[in-house]
DNA sequence: ACAGGCGATGCAAAAAACGCACCGCTTTTG
DNA sequence: CAAAAGCGGTGCGTTTTTTGCATCGCCTGT
């Protein structure tokens, strides 16, 4: 669209660090760009760079004008999609930053099952951390989270809250199997494998193992990786911990999981998100509408 | 700004209802203007307007469109206004839909008092009735309204409520100033006046009137505008009907008020609000806080 | 001290926007 | 029923805007 070139050479002029090296990316001279910043600053009233001997960098005024540019164009986008949607074919890009445990079943088949109805709609995932995603919102690179939080952060606007219990997974003859429901202390001491330190199950079974006897955990193997970890512990007869929504709870994968007794851990929180204030796209916002129907069955 | 003029040309286009005179009215020629149009269209990917015999109009993708320009431009200043405070000076325009009832003394002096802190800014106060508040202010032609609305519509966001009990507006020397709170059967067995059909006040009076033996209001003279019947009580000694901020309640005005028993009637709600997702500007959203802080001494 | 990278600027060329005249069409008017 | 008027669209020459190139002055890191 012609009237957001100026936005986009701006941005392309933040990313580089200079006006030469802008010019270069996007294919014009360095004079025409200059200018073109330079006719935009005087329009807009405000310098929105400083002019350093390296290059330049934004000021204050900037950072507003890149949320604002930012903003702009994620309206127009939504415009756009809007607009599509009147012609009855819904078009349109749903972004997603998640948590790992979202990857394996739940999201492919919520997308599986809207793309089924709705062709014209693409998606990206993204695996982020709590922060990130909140970053990626307020950036605009993402439409919505789906992340385990146990704060709400600012700027994240929680559409539904969903607590899980965390599992433990083990293969079918681990002794463990037998029961229906696992106490924390009968877990900590088998042999087990947990996700690094920063990870909400993490954090969980680590404020709740201080006030058994064994005070903490002693994994064998840490990892990032749920995928990882869901694999490991078939291979050697460990256990594992994971949120139910990214485990296959029939038994077909070839583990299994049982629930930690609530008695001994509280349950994580899985917050389905968006930018607060932010009018989503309309297939984004249908997305949600159906990922808020999905998550109620997996309890509220 | 640069990068708004198309939209400047399209509004005009809606405004005038066809090409040539928007052209006209914008000091270019047809043709020229024809060809923004149609290249805005053919960039956007949809038409946005359907071309009749007599001219244009917009269809529904237009429809769209217009509130995304509304939406776009009034984003823009917003960010000029942001951009403006950093440099310490607050500036801007501040529009406020609202009822007759702030007109005479409550928003003077809200005004008044936040100017004296803030020259740069300015107002615009324009009297609407409920309905037309809510549409001006998803037009926004507007960017907060203040009025008396026992429902809440779409779109407006509610920041804060109060409620006022109705005052009886009369001459110091009329009987019924004698007594510290009236009853409505002693109001309506006196000469009155009363606002028209329509408005909060009538409206609360009326289906109080209907539980008394009297039935209904039986008013001397119907009005629109509250300070001519606020003067006209002082000519004849007859009584009127208000909320309590806007009268002066001193005595110093040449006439005199007294609440009717809640037992009576029941109290009328003022709603401050807005467009619902809308962020204001820094100015608006200042005088808003100033709003909030003196309404609540008028009681919640 | 010097080389390299930066933003700014003068000037000519290229591109985009514009104004004018005119077309085809429909509705209104006499 | 025909002429007039008003509309959106278009071809073409002209004007305005934008771009590219060469170059300047400035600062920094080696």
């Amino acid at each position: 669209m012609r009237h957001l070139k100026d936005f986009q050479f701006i941005e392309a002029v933040i990313r580089a660090g200079s006006i030469r090296k802008a010019a270069e990316d996007m294919n014009i001279t360095a004079s025409a760009l200059n200018r073109r910043i330079n006719r935009f600053e005087e329009d807009f009233g405000y310098e929105i760079f400083e002019r350093l001997p390296r290059g330049v960098r934004l000021n204050p005024a900037g950072e507003l004008m890149l949320h604002h540019i930012r903003a702009q164009r994620s309206d127009f986008v939504r415009l756009q999609s809007q607009v599509a949607d009147l012609s009855g074919i819904r078009r349109g890009h749903v972004s997603i930053a998640c948590s790992q445990a979202l990857l394996p079943y739940f999201l492919p088949e919520q997308i599986a099952q809207y793309r089924s109805e709705h062709p014209g709609v693409s998606f990206g995932v993204n695996v982020r951390d709590r922060l990130e995603a909140e970053r990626e919102l307020s950036t605009f690179a993402s439409d919505i989270a789906l992340v385990f939080e146990p704060r709400h952060l600012v700027d994240f606007e929680v559409t539904l809250s969903i607590t899980q219990p965390i599992y433990v997974v083990m293969r079918p003859d681990n002794p463990l199997a037998a029961q229906p429901e696992l106490r924390l202390r009968d877990c900590l001491a088998h042999p087990h494998v947990a996700p690094s330190a920063h990870y909400g199950v993490r954090v969980l079974l680590d404020s709740a193992a201080k006030k058994t006897t064994y005070g903490r955990l002693r994994p064998l193997v840490e990892s990032e990786s749920f995928d990882f970890m869901r694999h490991y512990v078939i291979h050697e007869n460990a256990i594992s911990f994971q949120f139910p929504i990214g485990l296959d709870l029939s038994g077909s994968q070839g583990y299994v999981a049982r629930p930690l007794s609530s008695r001994d851990v509280e349950p994580g929180n899985l917050l389905l998100g968006q930018l607060r204030g932010r009018t989503l796209p309309v297939a984004s916002a249908r997305f949600v509408q159906q990922l808020n129907q999905a998550l109620q069955l997996h309890g509220g």
